[in-house]
DNA sequence: CGAGGAATTGATTTCCATCAATGACGGTGG
DNA sequence: CCACCGTCATTGATGGAAATCAATTCCTCG
């Protein structure tokens, strides 16, 4: 926003597919790599002519579409009814179970590689406040974020936090 | 939610298409009806027969899903980054706009039949809280909602407050 | 006229923001 | 090699915005 404040709308992770961007004629956001990246893009024009050739791409970017529909409402949620733990938590658990339908997860740790300025940014705190939380959560022994890994020790209690119902 | 906290993702117009739940298994959300409403409704098995014959009503329900998603994206940004005052005013001007392309406005006055239980649970505040942002918006000639109609003084002053850029 | 939901208003509390100082690294250049 | 920075994280003190608690008023409706 002009005045400073930002809002990160979500983080994309591998593989990860930006259907509103496709659909649609000028982006309503910007973005930013926070790791090293690749980026495929496709014009569409290109995906006119692909739907063209067979239908059923278009119902997947439909799909797509719907799911970032589906997890913006779940941040809808979150950031209006939500505590500071209780965001974070949920930011947690979603990008955990992002990742673990990606990869293999060894010991309940999960690679992270997000400032507690992103964490801030994403969920309407402070990198203040986050800081707080983050510490309370390591005194809990509910979960610990450092160096870009997060490792979580008490997954119960971390849902009980983060989850819509 | 379980223990009564409840958000509202949105409110519905007459003529709006909930293109999320033609493209998905099973509703993210329930929907209640604040007026009397005419509702039609297709399955997602006539959708694919209809897709068969034409496909542009597959574009359209995806376009439809990105508008909403577009939306969503807006409102994330206006429950994490903005005041009480700020969030009001956006879901004003969202409103207006969106009313203003359905039908003439006369004298800046928009039928808006929502409770101040309604606005709180939209823009996460309480209604006391929703109350004391309403009678500031009356005391400084910017707006007044009473009896499900808002009217508008200040256009200028409520887009100081409530847009994203 | 009474009752119940909605809105308003005041007093107090809570949570998070803000301000400010310090500590921990990691990288860089002298 | 190590003094010097810049960035990030942590921690404490204070302030402020909104929540909560509670009382009253205003409606509409039965």
């Amino acid at each position: 926003m002009p005045d400073g404040r930002r809002q990160i709308l979500g983080f994309l992770l591998p593989g990860d597919v930006l259907a509103g961007s496709l659909l649609r004629e000028r982006p309503r956001f910007s973005a930013k790599a926070l790791t090293a990246s690749q980026i495929s893009t496709m014009k569409r024009t290109e995906l006119q002519a692909r739907v063209a050739m067979n239908v059923s791409i278009l119902w997947a970017a439909a799909e797509c579409c719907a799911n970032e529909a589906e997890a913006a409402d779940e941040t809808i949620a979150a950031l209006g009814r939500f505590s500071a733990e209780e965001r974070i938590a949920h930011l947690f658990l979603h990008l955990m179970k992002r990742i673990a339908s990606r990869s293999v997860i060894r010991d309940e740790r999960y690679r992270m590689p997000l400032l507690q300025q992103h964490i801030a940014d994403a969920v309407g705190l402070t990198p203040v406040h986050v800081s707080r939380v983050l510490s309370a959560f390591r005194e809990r022994r509910v979960a610990d974020l450092s160096n870009g890994v997060l490792e979580v020790f008490d997954l119960r209690e971390l849902q009980r936090l983060g989850s819509l119902n």
